[in-house]
DNA sequence: CGGGGCTTTGATTGTAGTCAAGAAATGTGG
DNA sequence: CCACATTTCTTGACTACAATCAAAGCCCCG
């Protein structure tokens, strides 16, 4: 949803620090205090989770312009670890200013809120794509998915992919082994659904969407129910 | 978090219906126009997808006190449907009373937002159980899960809860089959870790805990940077 | 040009899915 | 309250998708 200049600048203002990050280094990790949500303005950031027996399950990869760490918001220690798939930089915003944004901004409040469901909507396809799907079928919706996020955001062409993740992260997203994403690429390839060059995929659009079994989801740019931006 | 009691007069005011829903029948079907957000305040609700193929997966069982619907906020079409597992009582806040509640009850907004990331972080376990744990264990942290909410709200006694829920439920929100999920209580009761009589369990607490390998949650109960109560 | 991480491939295993049928429980109408 | 119909549960036999184990090749990168 659009945002006032004024809403543009409380967000603007809101962010204390930029912090730069290396290539594989972790932002946050979990457990560690919740002192900050951060502000993705470059480069790539995954969220993971790993579980008491050592297997790591990541959530998302995020591209510019996402909020991170808010989900642990209510926790006493972050869920999730975050790290950089590319160099990248963040914008920290402190927790105490949050509660001024609530009661300055209601708007940005609730656009806080709802970019907060969007993710459960992320999730829950998500968990729907791990739990119900076949292997070559989450495959295809995650390089849809993220080709689409990133082609949205202005990052790349259409069909065109960069992904700078190794084949074991990219199975630790979808709740598989790397070698079996390795097989699958090679599947996938072999329907002439998809072409690479190294870690560079060229995508058959149509032809991995014809694989997932999820709906496209769409969301309203202005919701009727907000006041208007006038507020 | 508190709430003052101004803003539960707030929430109390905001609700302009209540429902009654039968076992069995649909609160709100997925693609049906978002215009409500509900209350449960008597009884069970799942919500659930399902996908093009027809396979059906489950997101949460929802006991009383648990805000319903928010996922879908952002969207065009609702995108989980909500099921009555028993018979139940809801109460509908349409969506147009959210502006006032952000406008008006800063702290009431927040919380509704620490409450979708409280949401996301269960999503994200339910996500890293399916991805990563056995069908034993993802069993066994279901029923744990669900007793120790039952417990927190005063529905339920220690080591005991009742499920009224079909194995193929329990299967649709696992990512299993009915006939798996039957063949792994049965592997939980050779192990004693579980006692049955018909739906109601009897359960082994620290032995099945022992199975999940995602760390317990701990939320911050008042959290340092929200004003005070008394704002 | 050497080395470590990453990818690829093959062989084998195992967990969970599928199919099917009978038993038990639940629900319904008389 | 009983008889019948329909779900739901249970069990067995078989299948298959994905995991595991292992080794060789590739490709950056220093």
């Amino acid at each position: 949803m659009a945002l006032t200049s004024r809403e543009q600048e409380a967000v603007r203002a809101s962010a204390t620090e930029t912090l730069r990050c290396k290539r594989r280094s972790t932002l946050r990790h979990e457990g560690a205090a919740v002192q900050h949500i951060y502000l993705l303005t470059e480069g790539w950031v995954a969220s993971s989770m790993t579980l008491k027996d050592g297997a790591r399950q990541f959530f998302k990869v995020h591209i510019p312009g996402d909020v991170l760490g808010a989900p642990s918001l209510a926790n006493i220690s972050a869920v999730e670890t975050l790290t950089a798939i590319t160099d990248c930089t963040v914008k920290c915003v402190p927790l105490s200013r949050l509660a001024d944004i609530f009661a300055e901004h209601p708007r940005l409040g609730m656009s806080l809120f709802l970019s907060a469901n969007k993710e459960r909507v992320a999730l829950m396809d998500m968990l729907a794509a791990v739990g119900r799907m076949s292997a070559v079928g989450r495959l295809a919706r995650f390089l849809i998915d993220l080709h689409d996020r990133l082609l949205h955001a202005g990052q790349t062409e259409a069909g065109w992919l960069p992904i700078p993740m190794t084949q074991e992260m990219i199975a630790d997203l979808l709740g598989l082994t790397a070698v079996h994403v390795n097989r699958m690429l090679h599947e996938l390839e072999g329907r002439s659904l998809l072409r690479r060059h190294g870690r560079d995929f060229i995508l058959d659009l149509a032809g991995l969407r014809a694989l997932d079994m999820i709906a496209l989801r769409t969301y309203v740019q202005e919701p009727l129910w907000l006041p208007s931006t006038q507020g």
